[in-house]
DNA sequence: TTGTCAACTGTCAGCGACTGACACTAATGT
DNA sequence: ACATTAGTGTCAGTCGCTGACAGTTGACAA
């Protein structure tokens, strides 16, 4: 994560264990988390079942929360390479809009070697449901808004100093994304087609929902 | 703030007694945390400089955390009045505009008797830019963007789970208030007027953002 | 005024997240 | 086979925060 860009396997015995290691404390994380919930699991918990001194978590993870962290880490990063390929000739909201479908769809290629879809979006509504957590997800969103911001900006050969259209169009759209991702995490189905059908309904009354007058016509769904 | 909606003034020794000790530590607080920065500073130093145990902050205040934003509490709540308050014939995005800049015109009167606005200034400029503090601040934006939702549905006559396009509006408008307060943050400019004219100049730029074509025209400022 | 009651405060012991220092063990390269 | 180096465990300690208990001090009535 922090030294090679593929790394294209590790091939020392020492490279194997240390990511055997990491990858059993990270299980053992988001499975107490999702179980027992974050705020009542200690790392203690965690290092006893994977059998490490609790040192050892903390050199693997900087905090309890970043083991939270380590996949949606992953998952946004492939967003932002999935931005970075769009066609230059769609607009800024098509480009993201695409961007975040497109991730969503290669998800489990992505994450299934180190994790089952099905844990991550488990994790995802702890997150969402645990209020430390949550506080945690918005800043990390709110630098994702910036990291997007500036590629936007690039995408239309602006300065985001001197124009503050990618800013706002960043901030509208991620503001969109949140709240649906929010409700999906309140509500009852947690697969990601779901989030997805209710992403791009949200998605769509961005428009809508900035014109005036609401007392014509009826909302979607 | 828990008991009563103005409370006119306590009556008795031991009330006067209590808020002393409380705006004693809260300004101890906020003191420290922007002279020396919010993480620098331990719990200990604060009850040290008003002479009194660690145990008597934490029952006025249930974190260190929540010292930070004692003063933000009171700002969200004026807004949120503010809001209310607006005649119904404004549409949603004006209604919002207006009273985030009738809430700022009457900071003083709500906050002075507590803090001077230069002080709660400095303090919003430290939580922008500590972490653990904007993660927090965001999680509170989102609570207060529940309400605001909430707030325009009711005005509008619509049900937040059936349309979605109050919640949608409410998070393009909050999305774009945050980025110009984190902004106005890290610039030079301190006072609330540098803080009003960004954030307009912001919101103007809303409809212009979501427009797919930006290459004819210039943006602002 | 006095005494009772309730509210407020301090002390103490303890938990959980996290860190630095140091010693120990085991993979690696020669 | 050996020195080097990376990874691990142990220990002690800091900081935020909490529960339990005891002491003090305003409030209110007799």
């Amino acid at each position: 994560m922090t030294d090679g860009q593929r790394a294209a396997y590790p091939t020392g015995l020492r490279e194997r264990k240390k990511r055997r290691t990491r990858d059993a404390l990270l299980h053992a994380a988001l499975d107490l988390f999702t179980t027992q919930g974050y705020e009542r699991t200690t790392v203690d918990e965690i290092v006893d079942a994977v059998e490490v001194s609790q040192r050892t978590f903390f050199r693997y993870f900087a905090s309890k929360e970043e083991a939270a962290f380590a996949i949606q880490e992953m998952v946004e990063s492939h967003f932002l390479a999935q931005l970075r390929r769009r066609p230059a000739a769609e607009a800024p909201f098509e480009a993201m809009r695409n961007a975040v479908l497109c991730a969503w769809n290669s998800l489990g290629e992505v994450i299934e070697e180190t994790v089952t879809v099905e844990l991550h979006m488990r994790t995802y509504r702890m997150i969402e449901s645990t209020p430390s957590l949550l506080a945690a997800h918005l800043r990390r969103c709110s630098d994702l808004e910036n990291q997007v911001a500036l590629l936007i900006a690039g995408r239309e050969g602006l300065d985001v100093d001197e124009d503050p259209r990618p800013r706002v169009a960043v901030a509208a759209f991620c503001g969109v994304m949140r709240v649906s991702g929010q409700l999906w995490g309140r509500g009852r189905d947690s697969d990601v087609d779901s989030l997805r059908a209710l992403t791009e309904a949200y998605l769509d009354q961005l428009g809508p929902a900035l014109a005036g007058d609401w007392r014509t016509g009826r909302g979607a769904q």
